[in-house]
DNA sequence: TTAGTTGCAAAGGCTTTGCACGCGC
DNA sequence: GCGCGTGCAAAGCCTTTGCAACTAA
């Protein structure tokens, strides 16, 4: 059915102050399956302001991140990459070869528990599951 | 009791070429410490051989995870770790704050499976799982 | 011998920062 | 008007690379 609110409405809910710049980012955001690394934002930013800085992209992404309306995903590149959904627990796929990524469901996710003795103080706040493999892509080659 | 199994005996196996640099890199691998960024792992190799270079360092711990003998592990930051434990699976925990990782273990994993639906050609290598969280330390600040 | 390894320094790629100007509230 | 947001360029950090000298097998 329906899915969350858009990112945007959520935002402004928050009282973020709403510049051209930032609504153009949350735009490039916005969409299925999306796990874009800042220059890809970057570059769909500017289609809709050509004028938009890459700084001003990397700041907004990293208070969206800090809100928590953007889960920042470490891949197997150095390269980091931003998944808008973070509202929705999924997990993904990331291809060694070419650093891609997508989503996926897995069941029995929210079973795993690290076990208590080698836990000590630590606190747990979420659970990162990551299939690594290679896509169908980079194995044709 | 039983020495651990040597990483210099199954790359000597292997047929790799041997010398004190890399010896170095791989005794400084060894032990407890477990997790190190490549810049730690070239301040104990110098310990050990004060005129090791960093690109020697890099080049090691690079042909060190081709090799399947050691596994990179990306964090919260981009800072790339080592993990030379890669021959027993386990999961980590990943502090938010300071980068920290720890091993820990936790059952089910192996029950985990992509939708495969979603999957298509993508070939899964392997799953990781880790839990992200706020280390004992940094919980204190 | 000789192919593979090392060290140095420089380059590379991604991200952050300092500061002056501009704009939402 | 105030204070936060933006843009630019430069710096920062981690990692890789080019190349000449060296060395294990």
């Amino acid at each position: 059915m329906s899915a969350p609110p858009p990112l945007l409405d959520r935002l402004r809910t928050r009282g973020w102050r709403l510049t051209a710049q930032r609504r153009v980012v949350a735009e490039a955001m916005t969409g299925d399956n999306v796990h874009m690394t800042a220059d890809e934002v970057l570059e769909r930013a500017r289609r809709l302001l050509p004028e938009i800085s890459r700084a001003t992209v990397y700041n907004t992404l990293n208070e969206l991140v800090e809100l928590g309306e953007v889960a920042e995903i470490p891949g197997p590149d150095r390269v980091r990459r931003y998944d808008p959904n973070a509202v929705v627990p999924h997990q993904h796929l990331a291809c060694e070869v070419c650093g891609g990524l997508w989503d996926v469901h897995a069941e029995g996710v929210e079973a795993l528990h690290p076990d208590p003795a080698a836990l000590g103080d630590f606190e747990v706040a979420s659970t990162v599951v990551t299939f690594r493999g290679v896509c169908a892509a980079c194995r044709g080659r």
